[in-house]
DNA sequence: CTGAAAGCGCTTACAG
DNA sequence: CTGAAAGCGCTTACAG
C-alpha cells in the first residue's frame, strides 16, 4: 500500500498524492482532484511511510523525551502531559530513559536526529557530556530543570520554593531543619540542597542539619533504613529531596508511633498523587509536571512556526501546605 | 556523514561499509578490511541512518509498547523493566499511551509497522477494534493481561490471586467482602471482578458486596469521595481493583479514625512502591511488572531467532500479606 | 494545475 | 573477497 497504489486508483500521478497527503497541495492541486485522492487513500487505508518521508525530507513530527527514570511516578506525569501536549500540536512523542543508558542516551538521541526521526527533543534533569554529539542539535533541544549552556532551558524556581519551605517551618517555630537527600548524582538534587542552604542562611538562629548518612535512593528499603536514622536524630523538621523519601519518613514515623506533625514535620518535593494518599497528607513543593511538559513542547513547536521564546524560562514550584507540618514541639 | 563518506576514507566501497556496520560481513569482507572500516567509522563518528535502513529493509530493532496510561505508577515499572529487557536483547523501546488516543493508537502502531519502524509490539490491557489495521501484524504483537484471539498473549492468573485474597480474608473471619471497583471500561478490571465473584461463590456463608456507586477513577478526589461511601457501608473488608484505590480508602479511614486493620481490612492490586510507604503497609496482589515486561520482550525477540513459545503464557500474581488486613471485628 | 524524474542513505542480490 | 547497481517510498524542484 503505497502512494503509487493510491495514485493508480485515483487516476493521478504519485506526486499529486504526495502533495495532497502531506498537506502541501494548497493551490497546486485542483480541489476536485484532491478529493478524489483523499477518497482513494481512505478506501485503501493508505498511510504514508514515515521512514521514506524521514529519509527524503530529513524531518518528522516526533519529539523525543529523555527522562532519568521512567519508573518514578513524577516522570509518568511528565510523560502523560507531554504526550497530550504533543498530540495537541500535531506531534507524537517518543520516550527514552537515561538511567541505565549512561553514555548511550546522547548517542541514541543524536542518531535519531541525524536519521530524521526526531523533530526536537526534551531532556529532563541531565547534563551533556563535554564532547556530546548532541551539541550539533542545539536548535532542536530543550533542557529541563538543569541548565545547559548554549541550549534553551526551562528551569524551576526552587530557590523561591526552598525559601517558602524554610519560612513555613521557621514560622511554625522550628529552629533546626534536617535535610533528607536523594542519593543520586543528578544536578537536580544538588541544586535543591544548595537552595535550601541559601534559604536557611538568610535567617539568624536557624540551623540546617545534613549528614553524609542522611541520603537514600528511592528504593523503599533503603529509604526506610535512612528514615530510621533521621528519627533517631531528634530533629523536629525535615525537608526531603523527593516525595518518595518524605513518605518513607512519614511511614517510619507512624510505625514508631511518632506523631506527624506533632513531633515531626515533613516537607516533600514533587506533589505526586501519593502525597495526598497518606494521612496526614504531605506538605510538599509542587513540581508542575503538566506545565513543564506543555511549555517544553511549545518551545519546540514554536521553533519552526513562530518567533522563538526567550532562551531561558523559569516556572514557579509553589509550596503546598497540608497536614504533615505543624508547630515545633518546643514552641508549644 | 554517510556510509559513502566512511567508504571514501577507508578506501573501500559503500557496500563493504554497509556489510560491516550491519554485522553481516561474516566471511564476506576480509578481517583487515573490516578493521579499517570500523576505524574510519569510529573516527568520523558515523552512525547508520535508521530511516534509510528501515525503508530499504523493512525491519528495525525497536519494539513498541502500548500502555493505557503512562501516568499510572504501574506502567512506569513496566516501562522501565521493558526498557531494560529490550536493551539486553539489543533492541530499543518506544512507548505509546492509548488513553487519550482512543481509536488512534492502533492506527499509529500499524503505521509504524508498515513504515518498518517497529520490529514488534506489546499491548497492555487493551483490545483491538474489530476491523483494526493491526490485525495484519499478528505475528509481531503480544497482548498482555487481556487475551486477544489469534494473538500471542501473556496473562496473569488473577483467578488464583482472587482465590488467595478471598481465602485470606475469610480465614481472618470476614464473611462480607466489599469490592472497590476502578471506573474504567478496560477489560482488565472486568476480569478482576469476575474472578473475585467466582472466588467468593466457592464458599458458603460468604457474601461479596458491590454497589454501582462503589467505583472511582484513580483521581485522588474521586477515589476519596467513593472511599467515604465505602466507610459508611459498615463492611469490614474491601478488595480494591488497584493500589491507588486501596490507598485512598486507607487514608480516608485514617482521617476518620477508623482502625486499619482493627476495624477495616484492605487489599489492593498492584504492589506499587507506595503500597509499602503507608502505615500499616498494604496487603496487595503483586502484579509482576518486571516479569511481564521481560517475558513479553523475550516472546518478541524469540519470534525471529528461536522456536516460538506457546501462544499463551500465564504468570502468577501472588498475594502479599502485610499489615492492612486483620481479624474481622466480630471474630474477636 | 499536473506529471516525470532525481535522489535521500541504506541493503542486498549479482557479477566479477 | 570486493564493488557496481537496483530499489525501498517518499518529497520536491522542474518542465510542461
Amino acid at each position: 500500500m503505497t502512494a503509487t497504489d493510491v495514485a493508480r486508483r485515483a487516476g493521478v500521478s504519485q506526486s499529486a498524492v504526495s502533495l495532497v497527503m502531506s498537506g502541501k497541495a494548497g493551490g497546486r492541486v485542483a480541489e476536485i482532484t484532491a478529493d478524489r485522492i483523499r477518497a482513494a487513500a481512505s478506501t485503501l487505508g493508505y498511510q504514508p511511510n514515515a521512514a521514506a518521508r524521514a529519509l527524503r525530507s530529513g524531518t518528522s513530527s516526533r519529539l523525543g523525551l529523555a527522562v532519568l527514570d521512567a519508573s518514578h511516578p513524577f516522570y509518568g506525569l511528565v510523560l502523560s502531559a507531554a504526550d497530550e501536549a504533543a498530540r495537541n500540536a500535531g506531534l507524537s512523542l517518543s520516550m527514552i530513559q537515561t538511567r541505565g543508558h549512561e553514555g548511550l542516551w546522547e548517542q541514541r538521541l543524536a542518531e535519531e536526529f541525524s536519521s530524521g526521526f526526531l523533530a526536537g527533543g526534551i531532556v529532563f534533569g541531565e547534563r551533556l557530556t563535554p564532547d556530546s554529539t548532541l551539541r550539533a542539535w542545539a536548535d532542536r533541544l530543550v533542557f529541563v530543570e538543569v541548565p545547559e549552556p548554549g541550549f534553551r532551558s526551562i528551569l524551576l524556581d526552587t530557590a523561591q520554593s526552598m525559601a517558602a519551605v524554610v519560612d513555613h517551618l521557621v514560622g511554625l517555630g522550628h529552629r533546626e531543619i534536617g535535610y533528607f537527600a536523594a542519593d543520586y548524582p543528578s544536578a537536580v538534587f544538588a541544586r535543591r540542597f544548595e537552595h535550601c542552604v541559601a534559604a536557611v542562611s538568610r535567617l539568624p538562629d536557624v540551623a540546617l542539619r545534613s549528614e553524609p548518612t542522611w541520603r537514600a535512593t528511592f528504593d523503599v528499603e533503603t529509604a526506610t533504613a535512612t528514615a530510621r536514622l533521621l528519627l533517631d536524630s531528634g530533629v523536629g523538621a525535615f525537608v526531603c529531596d523527593d516525595d518518595l523519601l518524605a513518605l518513607a519518613l512519614h511511614r517510619t514515623a507512624a510505625e514508631r508511633g511518632r506523631q506527624v506533625p506533632g513531633e515531626l514535620s515533613i516537607v516533600g518535593f514533587g506533589d505526586l498523587d501519593v502525597a495526598r494518599l497518606v494521612h496526614p497528607q504531605l506538605t510538599t513543593v509542587r513540581l508542575p509536571a503538566d506545565e513543564i511538559a506543555r511549555t517544553a513542547v511549545q518551545v519546540l513547536a514554536d521553533m519552526w512556526s513562530a518567533p522563538p521564546l526567550p532562551a531561558g524560562l523559569t516556572l514557579a514550584a509553589p509550596l503546598v501546605i497540608r497536614g504533615s507540618t505543624g508547630p515545633a514541639a518546643t514552641a508549644r
